[in-house]
DNA sequence: CTGGGCTCCTGTCAGC
DNA sequence: TGCTGACAGGAGCCCA
């Protein structure tokens, strides 16, 4: 079943696993169908680590390991499209491990229990590395721009990051190599709240704007991870709890509906770069 | 360097 | 009921 994770939901997925992993002994590793990247380690060699605090950079969770008290490497793991991570406590998670379903493509059976991807689409990946500097890892996570949340992401930076590019503000906040974390929902709801055009050049968006937008940003990712994520679909945490962000979109897949701020204006829908882009045309300004 | 398009893969849903 | 095509919350990669 889809997932479709965004930084909220990442960071949801991260938040609901990392108390119940941290200390945990690896007892076996399986491997299903190939997903985006190998492994690039023997699956049985994980065994006998140790999981250290789970952590997260953009829409990646990094996985620290240790053999002995001493760093080991890690699994950074990426949920694509359509992956979930899901924990099963000691018992329950035996019995899954014993009969994985057709997407559970990897699974991590530690003593505690059970870290299972679910990925039907298998555009996600986990992928060993010796450490957060050390490749593949250094290079998956070398192009991504700032944390939302760190201080240094503001209207300043945006303005900067921004600066002569021809694209569409919406594929600019997309791309993730300014800021990461706003995937297809958010930056569409992002935009919204700072009444910007999405079909704007990203270049033409005046400093005062990219204030707006930078707050818009912040805003609508911390209240998606308060909200336990958006669920549209079937977005569970990795207890299985759905979020509730859903009840918060303004214009994200409501198409042809009228806003939600004006009243007027229908929410329209666009394609930019093979991706759909929901906006009021009359609340969102060139 | 930038921008644009393609690609990986499976499931679901609308329409005929 | 069954088939077909569009579409899906990501993002790396290749080429102009």
């Amino acid at each position: 079943m889809p997932a479709m994770p965004e930084l909220p939901e990442v960071e949801v997925t991260r938040q609901s696993i990392a108390d119940p992993l941290a200390g945990a002994q690896i007892r076996a590793v399986r491997v299903g169908k190939p997903l985006r990247w190998p492994l690039g380690v023997a699956p049985q060699s994980l065994a006998g680590l140790r999981i250290g605090d789970a952590r997260r950079r953009g829409k990646y969770i990094w996985l620290p390991l240790q053999r002995a008290a001493h760093d080991a490497g890690g699994l950074l793991l990426h949920l694509g499209m359509s992956g979930s991570l899901g924990f099963h406590a000691a018992v329950a998670g035996d019995a899954l491990a014993a009969r994985p379903g057709p997407h559970d493509h990897f699974d991590l059976l530690c003593d505690r229990g059970l870290l299972r991807l679910t990925d039907p689409r298998r555009f996600g990946a986990v992928v060993w590395s010796e450490g957060l500097a050390q490749e593949p890892a250094a290079s998956l996570l070398a192009r991504l721009g700032v944390e939302p949340f760190d201080p240094r992401f503001d209207g300043a930076w945006l303005h900067q990051g921004f600066k002569g590019r021809s694209v569409a503000v919406k594929q600019a906040l997309l791309a993730g190599d300014i800021v990461v974390g706003a995937g297809n929902i958010y930056a569409c709801e992002a935009l919204f709240l700072a009444g910007i055009d999405p079909r704007l050049p990203a270049g033409s968006v005046s400093r005062p704007r990219c204030e707006r937008l930078a707050a818009a940003v912040r805003d609508v990712l911390g209240r998606a991870v308060q909200a336990g994520g958006t669920t549209l679909r079937d977005f569970r945490d990795g207890h299985g709890i759905a979020g509730s962000y859903q009840m918060q979109v303004m214009v994200y897949g409501r198409e042809g509906e009228p806003c939600h701020r004006c009243g007027t204006g229908k929410i329209r829908r666009i394609v930019q770069g093979q991706r759909a882009t929901y906006f009021c045309s009359h609340c969102q300004k060139r």
